[in-house]
DNA sequence: TAGCTGAACAAGCAAGTGCTTGGTAGAGTG
DNA sequence: CACTCTACCAAGCACTTGCTTGTTCAGCTA
């Protein structure tokens, strides 16, 4: 029997947090596996778009995958850190609910590569034992929603004849998949969408 | 200059339509696409799939290009067909809507590979000439459910103070992405999935 | 029985993949 | 002045990719 470890940490520069041009080059590859997806977007890619040769990414990184895994890690522990202190602070189940909703809005403006990845990529990234955290996530977060919702119905403002679950799941495709058409620079801002989906959401689209 | 034309045909048996193996190949193509990925599925993976060596798939397609391009069309044409009797045959507006969305969730049963690819891939395919009818397709659809949701806010039955382009992908993304999530022997069935989320999407989750 | 056809195999090519290696230039730092 | 560190380059390795080619062979049809 041969060891397997992978001792490989020859010499470990930036690859460490910290150096600015490490979040620059995240970005970029951020960006590209956004938009293209992360199988098709090379190393090369990635080092055309900054500047540099593919060799010279691996200063920075030891892999393609733990490109991908800091980006989504960073955006994650944003989102898990907001969705608590939401829960903490707020005075009922129906404002905690559009917190929820205004929040994960407006973590598309700060995280819009991210989330793109997280709702393209999950499913294929997670056969790696390295994403094995992505189902646990996702499950946390569907709980805390769960959570607010049950309380709501409890409340009695929310009606009792709703499927939370699928409640819930109908919440969360509206809201992420937003990120697959939102256009910074176009005439609506996050804001007006996301109160308009509370509206929607609340009271329905049908006149009374 | 040497003519370029890639006559190729050299023997062309099986692969205009037809082939009951043919029809075989493209669905387990399709659930690989849709399950994995369209560059993350090889040729070798289908083969595999199938029984056969990869080379023998170039019997009955000319490329990988083609095999997602068949399943496209054939999920596309089949919609819009639905869409425009759904259109032409409903009473008043609101019932025009969920007939439509009935309709989008049914679609989850018959092609719920197609839908995925189409959700996933379109973006990155839409790069190709092949699939210039891509963003065509989705614009027409965008254009039959607008009208409905106008002739809906002229007749008073839908909110005036709605934004319909917004409302309709809003609707559109929260159908379209029950694909990720639908499981055909789970517990909730099609029709009571779309049932609710027509209530919710006309009334509301609150209470009155 | 001879010829044709659909379906498959076996082998391999050119291009591209992620990643490794050994090295260098320049800016600091003791 | 010697040193270390950061950021990068140039070359290339082992492997996988989509696809092509030439061939086989059972089952039909004339």
């Amino acid at each position: 029997m041969v060891s397997t470890k992978r001792l490989s940490a020859r010499n470990r520069p930036a690859r460490e947090n910290g150096s600015e041009r490490r979040a620059e080059l995240l970005a970029i590859a951020g960006e590209l596996f956004a938009t293209r997806g992360f199988l098709a977007t090379t190393v090369r890619d990635i080092a055309d778009a900054a500047g540099i040769l593919s060799g010279s990414l691996y200063h920075h990184f030891d892999s393609k995958e733990a490109m991908v895994d800091e980006i989504l890690r960073e955006f994650l522990d944003d989102q898990r850190q907001a969705n608590a202190k939401i829960i903490e602070e707020a005075p009922d189940p129906r404002t905690a609910l559009t917190e929820l909703i205004k929040r994960s809005y407006s973590a598309l403006r700060k995280h819009p590569a991210a989330i793109a990845i997280f709702q393209n990529e999950a499913n294929y990234l997670a056969q790696f034992e390295r994403f094995d955290y992505l189902p646990g996530v996702a499950d946390e977060f569907e709980k805390t929603w769960l959570r607010v919702l049950q309380e709501g119905q409890k409340a009695g403002v929310f009606r009792e004849d709703l499927n939370l679950k699928l409640t819930y799941r109908f919440i969360r495709d509206t809201v992420w998949t937003t990120v697959h058409w939102f256009n910074p620079n176009g005439k609506l801002s996050i804001k007006s969408i996301a109160d308009q989906y509370i509206n929607i959401l609340c009271d329905g689209i049908v006149t009374r």
